[in-house]
DNA sequence: CCTATATATGGTCATTTGGCCATATAGCCA
DNA sequence: TGGCTATATGGCCAAATGACCATATATAGG
């Protein structure tokens, strides 16, 4: 079978990397629900504001958030359902490798 | 609503990491369809054959494929079918990136 | 204009990643 | 055993990533 040209493998480059951050993936998920300001994300992922910012900045510039500002306060939202449906079927895979990265710890 | 604990988003953390590469997409793309060797995948790359067997290192070590021996050479296959239809639900994203990436070159 | 708050960005540094070369390991065959 | 082929791994280096601190920018209110 014939491949797709290097720029496409190139675009879901960007965009799995965005997502190869477990601070990163917390935003998504919480994004999922509903919009947050800078400030909730802040918190919720507990690091830096600044690194958070830069976070936010990772997942704009892959397409996969949009932000809208309201007097001093950005707020985030996701720009498409995509993930939880995958991170859903690859349950199987998250499971062996919990148990398995457990088992290399313990 | 409730977070997930830390772990989760680490071990998604390790398969999307996993997905961060173009050459991994590759290959995967590849996998999707029927195992190949690793000459095979080596040819389609067009890296060094120690480095193809890296990213497959990775691959495997995320837990999205498997390897089975054949004598002297050693088959990979995928061992979810999630990636498809997830890269199919981001096309809208991914059209979006490819015209600002392609604007941003020219 | 000045201050206060929310967010973004520059600087720096430690860690990780990805590439290749060289070499080691594994299985087949004589 | 020895040689041949397929694959994996150690070593090394350049580049990217992610963290924080300090600082810049933007908006609201006095």
């Amino acid at each position: 079978m014939k491949r797709k040209p290097a720029h496409y493998y190139e675009a879901r480059a960007r965009i799995a990397r965005a997502m190869a951050h477990p601070s990163r993936l917390l935003i998504l998920d919480a994004l999922q629900e509903r919009e947050h300001c800078v400030c909730e994300l802040t918190e919720l992922v507990g690091a830096d504001q600044s690194t958070v910012s830069r976070h936010l900045a990772v997942l704009k510039g892959a397409g996969l958030v949009q932000d809208r500002r309201e007097g001093v306060m950005v707020f985030y939202r996701a720009r498409c359902a995509c993930l939880s449906s995958f991170w859903n079927c690859l349950e199987n895979v998250l499971k062996e490798n919990l148990k398995s990265h457990a088992a290399a710890l313990g």
